[in-house]
DNA sequence: ATGAAAGCGCTAACAC
DNA sequence: GTGTTAGCGCTTTCAT
């Protein structure tokens, strides 16, 4: 039904490698046939099949996105959609396209990845979450696979990935918190499967040990990433010893720890959230955060894959192999009491 | 470097287009021929080039997905997260492929779905919010592309389309609170230019004139999709007159009114948000909303355009167009005051 | 039931 | 600079 790439041929009374010729925006081809050819598509109303052109070029210019193998509450956290829209504004800007799968358990995101690479459908593969153990990231390094991780996997070498310095972040926010003079700090952090809770409690025991304050085991909880989570842990620790402050790793269990504090009237209590979601500034008191800036690692992390890709002829000697994102402590009442 | 067809053939002593046959699961094919085929293709480690197959059947298997163009606040809303797990189930499920991209605007928009369709990339379209006036539909209505939005259109006329009934779920949810005592109803919904603010108004408005209460404009404001709106208009609406309970069009714009309630210590006013957010149940006090169960209409529409895609050949007579994915009512205490 | 051959729409040597 | 030709990996008549 539409016109080929023959057709324009025909049109422009060149051939069909010339017309080819003008699409890749070939240098050799003169200036007259080359407007000649534009204007025959534009009369035939012509448009490239990309199918066509990826199976004789064997790329596709589309990326795999693997959504995290998970609970239903991580997904809904705005870090993902924050991040799909930073992945998606690069790739539009180099003119990839995006295909996403959502897993549900690490075996299934396997699979989705072998049917990725195996069809040919992609040209590389972003994975959104890094979990200590995490089996994606051993496959895709195994078979050489180009491909990204947003969250600094456990082993980085030969990985590209892009992620925050939680360390730094956790150790910055908890180093002022004590600095104002607040001493009893607890901590409560998703779970530790995940690097990124590890990253943020090895930023808050430094910065204790760094002033000189013991860490207490009995004031860090782990558990669910959920306001479940946040609820329950601030419960036990509140039983255990009411602190000054207790810092979280995300925003959605800082919200369970609010409440609970409201119920147990111990309105004193700083907390601290990460991720800066959009309802912070909107609980009661208004969450004090710290800003990932998601969308600026979804974007990151897309650049990182395509340069690599397009790279890959000219040697791949100096090109970075990670990115670290700035965060910001967006302070707010919960640390103003 | 990796197996095709040919080797395969090669292999298995067979002609290329045998093996093709049984790709297809052609019926007319013997058990024999087909177990060596298997074997071989196992042996080889052998998996069909969807790019090749795509050329060759003129399909992709893959779906656009427009995410819609509006400010950052609506996009965070977990109602289009939950929607593209459906999509993803169901599409999962048949073998489809997913892609999406993210669009700033309504030009951008059509700018894409332009790039999916000349590009060739997809066999149909998913939009995922229906304006009132939605260029998008016009465009692939008069094309006559396959399409489904997530969404009811202001012109049903042949196009597929999920939503829920919006007028319904709110008529009841009013009529319950008029049943109930409440009189002074207010209304907060989102921007008017979305046709699902407009059947929940709609809903609101006849709930109260079929129990013989007058409409007042003035308990009637629809601003921005965001807790900063709900904050603004529910102060607005406590400066005018007290009401005894405000009815909005989203948990979001619910989440700002619940603070302007506690600020102005009017605690007494109901509140009810809609889309049952992941968030409402930690609100103090915690929300009652309505549940639109995103993921089933994601899903859902999913379905109805690859129902529609498949039974392309056989007639398209009695195929449904639509459906209606039920609401329910979560009640908490902001209603239980 | 299976094979031969043409073709899907585009690209990339290789010639001239 | 431009045309010719041979694929890219698969499907699909049309034979047999």
């Amino acid at each position: 039904m539409s016109a080929t790439i023959k057709d324009v041929a025909k049109a422009a009374n060149v051939s069909p490698s010339t017309v080819s010729r003008v699409i890749a925006d070939h240098p050799k081809i003169s200036d007259e046939t080359k407007k000649r050819v534009l204007a025959a598509m534009k009369k035939l109303n012509y448009h490239p099949n990309a199918i066509a052109r990826s199976l004789a070029n064997k790329s596709t210019k589309t990326l795999g996105l693997l959504l995290p193998n998970t609970d239903e509450d991580l997904f809904n956290n705005p870090f993902f959609t924050q991040a799909m829209r930073g992945i998606s504004i690069y790739a539009q800007k180099k003119g990839y396209y995006i295909m996403y799968s959502y897993s549900n358990n690490e075996a299934q995101e396997i699979e989705f990845i072998k049917r990725y690479i195996h069809s040919k459908w992609v040209d590389g593969i972003i994975l959104l979450s890094a979990k200590q153990e995490d089996q994606c990231i051993e496959y895709l390094k195994n078979i050489h696979y180009p491909f990204v991780v947003v969250g600094r996997p456990k082993d980085t070498h030969s990985v590209l990935w892009v992620d925050n310095d939680n360390f730094q972040a956790m150790y910055n926010v908890v180093t002022s918190l004590i600095e104002r003079g607040y001493r009893d700090i607890a901590f409560i952090g998703g779970p530790q499967s995940f690097i990124v809770t590890n990253d943020r409690l090895e930023g808050y025991k430094r910065a204790l040990q760094g002033r000189g304050i013991e860490v207490d085991e009995n004031y860090i909880l782990t558990s669910e990433f959920s306001e479940q989570g946040g609820y329950e842990g601030a419960k036990k620790i509140i039983e255990y010893k009411v602190p000054e402050a207790i810092v979280t790793t995300d925003d959605l269990i800082a919200f369970g720890v609010l409440k609970a504090i409201k119920e147990n009237d111990k309105q004193k209590i700083a907390v601290i959230g990460f991720n800066n979601t959009f309802l912070a500034p909107y609980q009661s008191p208004s969450l004090s955060s710290v800003d990932i800036n998601a969308e600026q690692i979804g974007y990151q992390a897309a650049k990182l894959l395509i340069d690599h890709l397009e790279d890959k002829e000219e040697e791949e000697h100096n090109k970075p192999t990670h990115y670290i994102v700035d965060t910001k402590f967006i302070e707010r009442e919960s640390t103003k009491l």
